[in-house]
Formats: structure tokens, sequence, C-alpha cells
DNA sequence: TAAACTAGACCAACCGGTCGGTTTTAAAGA
DNA sequence: TCTTTAAAACCGACCGGTTGGTCTAGTTTA
């Protein structure tokens, strides 16, 4: 067993010397590994995992064949680490900030929503969510992936229903409200949301299923008497 | 222009004698053109389009490159060709037909989404649904996929307003409801929950989003004084 | 000097697509 | 009814290009 569970090859060592880089800049080895994730990312993302080119990646990092299997056993683990290391990020930054620290889960999670309607970027409306797209086209085909993109989905899931727990407890969510079956609604929708975005282009379908979500969501606030 | 519409080559000589065969057997032409539609969607919905293979479609159909080439000009026209064929049928039996004839489409639209959930088959948990995955993968590399999958998204959301508002008219549904917005998160809602369920494989979650799916469903009755 | 890292030529397998040639079919001619 | 004929249908070897992956040699770093 060669491999970390980042799927690399990166050594030991080679983790203490990045790690005694204070200054923040990276060693040579790192800023090449780090290139190659970030190439690879995009170049999943664009072209799905099957379809994405060695090529491609190795010119957009500006590396050589000896470097990337250097650095990685095969494309797979490569793949794994770059989305790995990329939707982790995402989550966190887009969802799980925000709902760890809310007072008032559904307004926030409308929010978490709307932001990515009002304020998602071309890539996100034109090549949907990374998440999504590496679900179905890698689920059926390799477990590994599966695993860790079921694993998303599960934190995903738990952030929304520890969130809504709390605006049970604080008066924010109405005592009956099966916060379980919210939080899926929530998930299915977005999902669903985005995805169907990406063919239909159509902001007005979109922004439909959002306000239905809405007021769904409104529904499950406690009565205002 | 030598091809129409199905994007293939069959020449009107063909179509002529083939509309003859009045037993419902097919033309030999026929027989393998139709042979090739099936191996090729079951290989893209395996697989995906661009990771579809000819080879392992020729295989599955029986039949060699020189007959797919005379039948289609090239892949791209083959699997929009299986694309079409398969996907219309489906809607056409598992939405258009219910949706066209119901007198509750609140309850009726529930059904259908049930009827995936409960009665789906092997490939449908596995691999999703074959308009998601052709939406993903196809709809940000090409144009004429990407429209064809928009039409069925839109041929879907009007079926399913215009069941909702006959539903208005009978009074089975809310004279308030915007069914406009119903549509859309039914939509979004259905392909989000297939879609995850790939990934997760947790049937928890799926019968979640569709409880809370129905209980928003159930807000847009008439009030029952 | 040993280990980490980079370089890129090379490989077999597979890809979608082409093409010259053969077989099957059905209508026309006698 | 038998023969002729041309198009439709089918066949599979072959093509250039690309794929992920290997390997040996050389460079940089601690």
């Amino acid at each position: 067993m060669s491999q970390n569970l980042n799927g690399d090859r990166a050594h030991s060592a080679a983790l203490k010397k990045s790690a005694k880089e204070a200054d923040g800049r990276l060693a040579r080895g790192d800023k090449t590994r780090a290139a190659l994730l970030d190439a690879a990312f995009d170049e999943i993302y664009e072209h799905g995992f099957q379809s994405a080119s060695l090529a491609n990646i190795l010119r957009a990092a500006d590396c050589t064949k000896g470097s990337l299997y250097h650095h990685f056993p095969d494309k797979h683990a490569l793949g794994l680490a770059a989305a790995r290391a990329n939707i982790g990020d995402h989550f966190q930054r887009m969802w799980f900030t925000p709902l760890t620290t809310t007072e008032d889960p559904l307004t926030d999670i409308a929010n978490c929503i709307q932001q990515y309607i009002d304020n998602g970027d071309e890539r996100l409306f034109r090549l949907g969510c990374p998440l999504q797209n590496l679900s179905q086209e890698m689920s059926p085909i390799d477990e590994e992936f599966r695993l860790f993109l079921a694993e998303t989905f599960a934190n995903w899931r738990s952030a929304l229903t520890s969130a809504l727990s709390r605006g049970v407890d604080n008066g924010t969510v109405c005592q009956t409200a099966n916060i379980n079956q919210i939080a899926a609604l929530v998930i299915a929708s977005h999902q669903g949301n985005i995805g169907t975005l990406k063919a239909t282009r159509d902001f007005s379908l979109a922004h439909d299923a959002m306000a239905a979500l809405f007021s769904y969501l409104n529904t499950q606030r406690p009565a205002s008497t």
C-alpha cells in the first residue's frame, strides 16, 4: 500500500517538507500537484471523467506525463483527488458554513438556493453541478467515486437537518415539521433544478421551481398566532 | 440534403415498402435499423453517448459497420435517433397518456412519481433517467441534442400545466394555485430525486423527498370547507 | 549521494469512420 | 412464370488518430 487516502503517490517526506513551507509558497512538487488537480477538475467538469483527456490536462497544467504519473498512479486517482479537493471546498463554502451558524434555517436555506440561480456563473448554467455530473456519470461504473459522492450527499443532508433541528428548537421552524422530508426535498429539487436548467436554459422554469420550493418551506414555519 | 428528420439515410422507397407491410412484420432493412436503435439506446444508457462504443452496439445488434453506416451517417445521428425513439415513447407512456385524461391531476401526478420509485426497475435505480443523463452529458457540447432534450422538458411541462389547469376548472386544484410553479417543482424534484438516488442508493432519502413533494401538492387543493 | 521530481519517446488498444465489393430484394420486361 | 436489372442492404478489412499508461534517462533538491 504505497498510496495515502488521497490516492496519490506523495511520500511522507514530501508532506513534511511542504508543511515546513511556512511562508505559503509551495514546494516545487506540491505546486505541480496542485496544478494537476486544478487542471484535472476543469477538464473533468467540462467533458466528464471518461472523456477527460490527459493530454489536455497536461497542457493546462504545463506538465508532462512523467510528472503526472509520479504524483498519481492513474487517471482514476487523479480524478478522484481532483473531485475531493474541489467539491469538498465548494460545499463547505456554499452550504456547510452558512448552515452551521444560522438561527433561521428556512430563510438561509432559501438564500443558499437563491445564490445559485441569481449569482451563478456562466459555467454553472452551461455545465451544471459537478457533484451531479459526476454522480450521473460515475456512480454506476465506479464504486469508489460513488462512495465519495454518496458521502457528500449524506453530509449535505445532515448539515440541512442539523440546521433545521436547531430551527425547531429556537422556534423558527414548526414543531411538527418533518425535517428529514424538508432536507430531502431541498436536495432533490435543487439538484433537479440546476440539471434541468442546463438543457432548457429556461430561467423562468428554474425561478418557478424555486418559488414553489420557497412556498413549501414557508408552510413549515410556526403558525404566526 | 439526403437525410430526413430522423437523421438516418432511409430512402423514401424503403419507407413506402415498409409501410406496405400490413401484417406488422418489418422488412429486412427496417429490422436492422430497429435493432441498431435498440442496441444504441442500451449502450448509451449504460455508458453515455461519448463513451458508447460502436463495436459494442454492433455486437448487440448483430450487425456490421457497413450496415450501420448505410442506415446512419455517423454516431451522432444514430444516438440522436435512438434517443428520440426511446425517450419519446417513455414519456408518452409514463406521463402524457395519464395526464391527458386525468380529472384529478394532483393525485395522478403523485401517482406518476410514485410509479418510478415503487415500480422502477433495476436499471432506473442504477442508471437513472435517460433524459437526465443525456441532458447532463450532451447539453453543453451538442446543440442538436440539447434542443431535443429541451423540447422534451417543454412538452413535459405543458402536459403538467394542461392537466393542472383542467384541475383548476373542475375544482380539484385550488383556484389560486400557481400551476407553472407546481409543474416546475414536480419536474425539478423528480429529476433530482432520481439522480440523487443513483449515487446515494438511499431509498429513505427518495421517499422523504417524495413525501415532502406530496405534502406540497396537497396544499394546492381547494380548502375542504 | 539518495530521493524527489521532471522529461518525453514509445506502446498496444481502441476509437469513429471509409470503402470496395458481395448478397438480397423487388419491380420490370418478355 | 422466368429472367433481367438496379438499387438497397450488408459485409469486414482497413485507416489515421487518440487514448491511458510505461519506461528510461536526466535534473533538482536536501
